[in-house]
RNA sequence: GGCGAGUUGGCGGAGUGGUUACGCAGCGGAUUGCAAAUCCGUGUACACCGGUUCGAUUCCGGUACUCGCCUCCA
């Protein structure tokens, strides 16, 4: 077998992935914080992370591998919320959860083996917690509880940068009660309207990091295989996973792989709400970008570089798509994947290189390698897709039009008057129907845009 | 300011110390009532300046530019 080789963060090399047990491979991946709908940016490490997913069963099969992402149900953002909307957290949480593994499902991302919530591990942070404090790695002031990071040697060492840096570039104000300006917040005090669970250090609520920290230990261990994320969490929330969970275990090595995404622009810039390129997944679908083409869009860019979402990529990806559907489609069933792609994959996820292989086996007209490939990469579900070249609604229809123009196109052939069959297919352009004629007879394929009232206007004129 | 990533032909995007990625678009041709689709053919690009080398897009150093993080925005 190939090796499977992943770039480190921790070395910032491509490294030979060795699990620890290759019959129990294990992988965590940060999950969403469930206030809203999951933007565009915050689906480009659910999609690389479920490629390595589905790259780590093939390798080691199905049941050797354990992949968990968490729910951030208990945060500020959620509380702010709640609080501007009058609803229930609970409300919040659940449709928002909801509503992510809906749109994810979209992009054909299969769920994870565990999709902990963090408020659910509460317990077990409070006990991480209480080690932290015994070990001298955390401290009580003034209500809340605080991590210690002078107390970890190894801190700064995943982003690379020195406690001196830290400082230097610290902009946010520092709380009166720490007692270094680097230290971090474990636990912090809930007034009566905020979410809170009782504590040592009375009822209060977890900071951002330790969820993590709680999650994975109880899920996979003290030390497991791989942890991913998106590289704006490398600092700080990683590299406070690390202090807290080598501090709370002493000699365990936390995670072995370190694996980041680059972030995500739109046409060339940021993504964000003052720039006025900010969308949702959901916004995509509803503009009717498919999944698949979503998915594809991703696939194309290795995940360690920026991705640029673009309305031209997305549209040369349909027709890719389509192309490659059709010929999969005279192909059944499922299977291995190509040979090249997964050794594309197994360096370090080349994921253009493996689109690169699809194309080729377009190309050499090799439909079911073709096929289970696209299914293995997570770009063909059950069969066709029904966005491709039809409308169901149009369908019927679409062929009985199809039949008419045919018989009209062939007596138009022996009069040589192609006025009436040319009108029609201008008609039918108009409508957003794809119009291909030659010897076999007419074809009519529905687009994109497609306009059923301008359809039925056709078919009238066709009786 | 600190840390990091990147810069390949019109666009997207692989890869390599000396030979062709590939896709889209374009161009030429075949085919076609027209068009589309399809098929065939076609593209010597690798930010800039130095260095190493017989030879660098590929290795090393520097410059410029772009982007991200440093702020519980993925």
């Amino acid at each position: 077998m190939n090796t499977l080789r992943l770039h480190n963060t921790r070395t910032r090399k491509k490294e030979v992935f060795i699990p620890i047990d290759p019959k129990n491979v294990r992988m965590y991946v940060c999950g969403p914080t469930v206030y809203d709908r999951a933007h565009l940016g915050n689906a480009r490490p659910v999609v690389v992370f479920d490629l390595l997913f589905r790259l780590l069963r093939h390798a080691y099969g199905e049941e050797h591998v354990k992949y968990v992402r968490n729910f951030t149900d208990v945060d500020d953002k959620i509380n702010a919320k709640a609080a501007e909307s009058g609803r229930e957290i609970s409300d919040i949480t659940g449709e928002t959860t909801q509503w992510f593994l809906e749109d994810m499902a979209e992009l054909g991302a299969l769920d994870p083996n565990a999709m902990p919530k963090a408020t659910e591990y509460v317990d077990e942070m409070i006990l991480i917690i209480e080690d932290l404090i015994a070990g001298g790695h955390a401290y009580e002031a003034s209500d809340h509880v605080l991590f210690r990071v002078r107390s970890f040697d190894g801190y700064g060492r995943l982003s690379g940068r020195s406690l001196n840096d830290m400082i230097a570039g610290a902009r946010v104000e520092v709380a009166p009660f720490k007692e270094d300006p680097l230290d971090f917040v474990l636990w912090k005090p809930s007034s009566a309207d905020l979410p809170g669970w009782d504590s040592p250090w009375g009822r209060g609520r977890p900071g951002w990091h330790i969820e993590c920290s709680a999650m994975s230990r109880e899920l996979l261990g003290e030390t497991f295989d791989i942890h991913g994320g998106g590289n704006d969490l490398m600092f700080p929330h990683h590299e406070n996973e690390i202090a807290q969970s080598m501090c709370a275990h002493p000699g365990s090595g936390f995670a072995n792989y370190w694996v980041h995404n680059e972030m995500l622009q739109v046409e060339g810039k940021k993504m964000a709400k003052s720039a006025g390129n900010f969308f949702t997944v959901r916004d995509l679908l509803d503009k009717g970008h498919p999944g698949e083409v979503i998915r594809y869009v991703f696939l194309a860019t290795h995940y360690r570089k920026p991705m640029d979402w673009t309305a031209l990529k997305a549209e040369q990806a349909r027709r890719t798509l389509e192309k490659w559907y059709e010929q999969a489609s005279r192909a059944n069933g499922r299977g291995v994947p190509c040979n090249a792609v997964v050794e594309a994959l197994f360096d370090d996820l080349n994921s253009s290189r493996a689109i690169g292989e699809l194309h080729r086996l377009s190309r050499q007209d090799d439909i079911f390698r073709l096929r289970h490939s696209l299914q293995f990469l997570g770009l063909m579900r059950d069969g066709v897709p029904s966005w491709v070249h039809s409308v169901d609604a149009e369908a019927n229809s679409l062929l009985a039009m199809q039949e008419k123009m045919a018989n009209l196109r062939s007596m138009a052939l022996k009069s040589k008057d192609y006025s009436k069959i040319d009108r029609l297919k201008s008609l039918l352009v108009s409508a957003g129907v794809e119009v291909r004629m030659d010897k076999s007879g007419v074809k009519l394929l529905p687009g994109p845009g497609c306009d059923s009232a301008k359809l039925r206007e056709v078919e009238r004129e066709l009786h």
